[in-house]
Order: structure tokens, then sequence, then C-alpha cells
DNA sequence: CGAGGTCGTTGATTTGAGTCAATGTCTGCC
DNA sequence: GGCAGACATTGACTCAAATCAACGACCTCG
């Protein structure tokens, strides 16, 4: 298992990179350096750019289970994750919850609607973030539309994917969702160069059902039959292996 | 009712207004008269800007059931809805349909991955459409920064919106969804200047159930089960008059 | 090393929404 | 005006997933 466990002391910055020359442009560019760069909105930015990004930019580690923000909060910072996995959900009243997505290395988090992020996250393993001044990126992005562009360029994505879960949670059956999961994450592994084979789930059983809209019962009932059908293969450490993509396919899609 | 019927014969641009002039900016501007441009991403523009948009738009008029582009077809076309009820969705190979969000004047449609288009549109009703073609777009985007600011506004906001949505798929009761739904019409509605109350739902039973995630049947039992609490009143004409909104809220919230 | 806690699995039962079926209502068209 | 077809409502019954409950596996910490 790697690092899920109990949050530091208030799940605050940890450490912050770079803090001798905080916010001076480094000639051994962590950021040009970064192994995430590509898949992130930092992409595709000149070395100019990229430099002064990394004038305003934290970098932050956090430890399992440390919440980042709370939905309804003053949205004073956008980040970008590179290494780890964190969650991002909603909650109702009366406590129950919807995991919007799980977010992997490369992927921006922070979306505020007026001044308030839009929902609340938290890290699901140990954690590395950039941490943006929301006002500073947003007067770069003013002068770099290349930095603009790229960030609609990944809000529209997310916005993609937001619309293809909508379909699982919709009409959807608890198998079919569980099955589109897996595929789900094993794509997104190997865009981000990992293996699609096997499928890391470091969250727990309450939290996929929290994304599928079913209950724990429910997933570890449905994983248990699709173990039994011989599709899938529980192995340590939260590791999904995908013994038979065809039929994951097609249950997927519900046949 | 509003022109809920048959679509034309093949549903495409019945008629494109200014077509004597069809590239030209026009001194007596329509873009300048446009009453819903304070909602759209034409909002905040320039004279210079808008009437740049003006030379590459295509306006067209659209009857009611009509088809305006399908998931996976090529995404050639950007377009803003000036009048109308648009419902855009995805088809599961089955037939299952999930409606990702019906579409009032002033938003934008025809978000594309890679080269195609996202998901469906299809009108509710009688509509009207501002037609861009996606690479004149484009480059208005590169040009006018602010153009682009706009959009990823409206962008950050339909994620917003999704990721609501995602919460009362995953998570709400026929009821909430319901009660949900009506209220944020209401607000929708408000928000493009009409009143909040009655609300209007031009779409049919099965097209809301199949935004909520419900089949026709609950939808309308739904209905008259708030209906005989007294909360609502179904007038003609698909209007829905909100008696108490304070219970109303409680229901969508679950209570 | 054993106690307590969280997490995961499995079983029995309930239930909210789906399915199947019939009937009612509206609307546009001939 | 009345007929045809689409849409909406209501009822009876079914079923997939939720709920309630127990137990097992694993981890942490004293």
């Amino acid at each position: 298992m790697q690092g899920r466990g109990k949050a530091g002391p208030i799940g605050v910055a940890v450490s912050e990179l770079g803090s001798a020359m905080p916010r001076q442009v480094q000639p051994d560019s962590p950021c040009a350096a970064c192994p995430v760069r590509p898949l992130s909105i930092c992409s595709g930015l000149t070395l100019d750019e990229l430099g002064e990004l990394e004038r305003i930019v934290a970098r932050m580690a956090l430890k399992a289970g440390a919440p980042i923000f709370d939905e309804g909060e003053p949205g004073d910072h956008r980040y970008n994750l590179t290494g780890g996995c964190v969650k991002i959900y909603k909650l109702l009243g009366d406590g129950r919850r919807q995991i919007i997505g799980f977010l992997f290395p490369g992927d921006f988090l922070g979306l505020a609607i007026g001044d308030e992020y839009a929902y609340s996250a938290e890290t699901v393993v140990d954690t590395e973030l950039c941490r943006f001044p929301r006002p500073a990126l947003e007067d770069l992005m003013n002068r770099f539309p290349a930095l603009e562009n790229r960030l609609l360029g990944a809000t529209s994505n997310e916005l993609a994917i937001a619309q293809d879960q909508m379909v699982l949670l919709g009409r959807k059956s608890a198998k079919e969702k569980v099955a589109t999961m897996l595929l789900t994450f094993s794509r997104r592994a190997e865009k981000r160069g990992g293996g699609p084979n096997p499928v890391s789930m470091p969250m727990t059983r309450s939290d996929i059902g929290d994304y599928l809209g079913l209950t724990t019962e429910t997933v570890s009932r449905t994983f248990t039959q699709l173990k039994t059908q011989g599709v899938i293969c529980l192995e340590p450490g939260n590791q999904v292996r995908l013994k038979n993509l065809e039929t994951l396919e097609e249950l997927a899609q519900g046949f």
C-alpha cells in the first residue's frame, strides 16, 4: 500500500522546496526538469514564461488523507499536481458525498466559482503539488495567452471527462460502472507514461463508491464478481490486474 | 406549447440571416443589438472585436426536434445559442441516453475532443443559433485574448454545472432530483432576465428522465407527488409553477 | 504481542426505482 | 371536427442496489 493513512496534524504545506530563494528564477529550473510538465498546463511555454511561472509557485508535499481546501472557502490558490493522487468531492447537507474526480500528476485543480472553491479536495496518498496564488496566475494568463490557452484546453478536457462520468452515473449498472472505472484508470495511467496493467487503485472502497454512485458493499461485491468471472485479479498493494480487456470493454458498455 | 414538434426534413440551417453581405461588418451590427450578448462569450468585447466575430458568424434558425450535430462527427463549428432550447446528450451502444445538459440563450456549444464533437446536440423547441467555423474562431481567439478569456470563463462555468449534476446523478433520490432541476431552471431563467416563476419545461418527460437518470414513469410519478404535496402546480404550455420555494429547497437537499 | 481501529467482504433482507401494461390526454392534421 | 400518433399518467409487479448486520483481514500503537 502506498501511504494510505492518517493526515498530518492540519494537513497544510509540509515543505516548500526552494524556499531559500522563494521568488527567484532558478538557473537549474525545477520546472524545466519537471517530469509531468508535458502533461500539465505548463507545457508548451517558452523558457521566459516558465521562469515567470516559477517565480510565483510554491511547492508542497502532503501526507495521505490531508485536506487541501474545502468547498466554499475563498479560492485563493490554484494547484498543479506533480505526484500522488487527490480526490475532489462535494458534500450534501446530510453527509452524502459525491466524488467528482480523482486527480493524478499533471492534473490541475482549484476551480473557483466567484471567489469560492467549487469543491473540496483531499489527498488520497502522499502527494506533491505546485501552488499558484490566483491573482498572480491570472496576471500571468493575461500576459501570456499561451498559458490561458493551455488552461482552456485542460478545462475543456475536464469537462469532457465530467460528461462521460455523467453518463456513467445516470445510466450504467454497478458492473458497468466498475468496469468503466478500471478501464479509464488504466488508460489514464498509460497516458501518464505508466503501464496500463496492473491498475493502481489507492483509494478506499468507500471512495470508489462515492465516485461511482454506489455503496461500499456494492463495490466490494462487484469486484468479487469480476474476480470470479476471471476478468480481473486483485493483487497486493491495491493493484488490480486486468486479465481480459475485451470482456471488460464489453462489460463497460453493457453486454 | 412552444413549438415542440417534428424536425424539419434534415434539420440543417433553415435560414442564414444577413446572407446578402455574408462576410462584412455591418454598420447596424446585429451583434451590437444582440439581446443575449451580455450572457454569452461575446460580452466584454470591443466593437472591433465584435466586428471580426461578425465576419465569421452564420446565423441559423432550426425547428424543434432538429439535430444540430452528432457525437463523433468532425467538430467543424462552434455555436452560440441566441434563442430557444437545445439538449446535448450521449448515447450508449444499446440506446441508453444521458442528457448532459439543456442549453438556453447565451450558452455556448460544440465542445470537441480532438477533432470530433464530444456529444450530440438537438433542438428542443424552435431555436436560433450563431455558428462559427472552428478554425476562424480559434484564429480570433489567438488574436483577441479577451475572447479566449470569455470562453475559458464559460467552460469553467459549464464544468461547475456538470459537477453539480454529478452530485445529483450519483447521490440524490428521484424527488430530490426533480426538485433540484426545478430550482435550477428557475434560477437560470431569472439569470437570463425572465421571471423565476412559473418555470418553462419545454422538454418531454423522457428528456427529463434521461437528464436526471430516471425513467419517464418515475419522473411523472414524482411530478404528481410534488403536485399532491402542493409544492408545484402543472400549468398548460409545459409551465410549472413553484408554489413553495422553501419546501422545494428542502426537498432538493433531502429532508 | 495483543488490543483496538479501519477497511473489506459476505449474507439476509428491504426498498426505491425500473419494467411491463393499460389508459388518459393533448395536438396537429386531414 | 374528429382521427392518429405522440406524450403523460397510473397501477401492478419485479429487481438491482441499498441497508442492516456480522465477521475477517490488516495495521498501528501501546
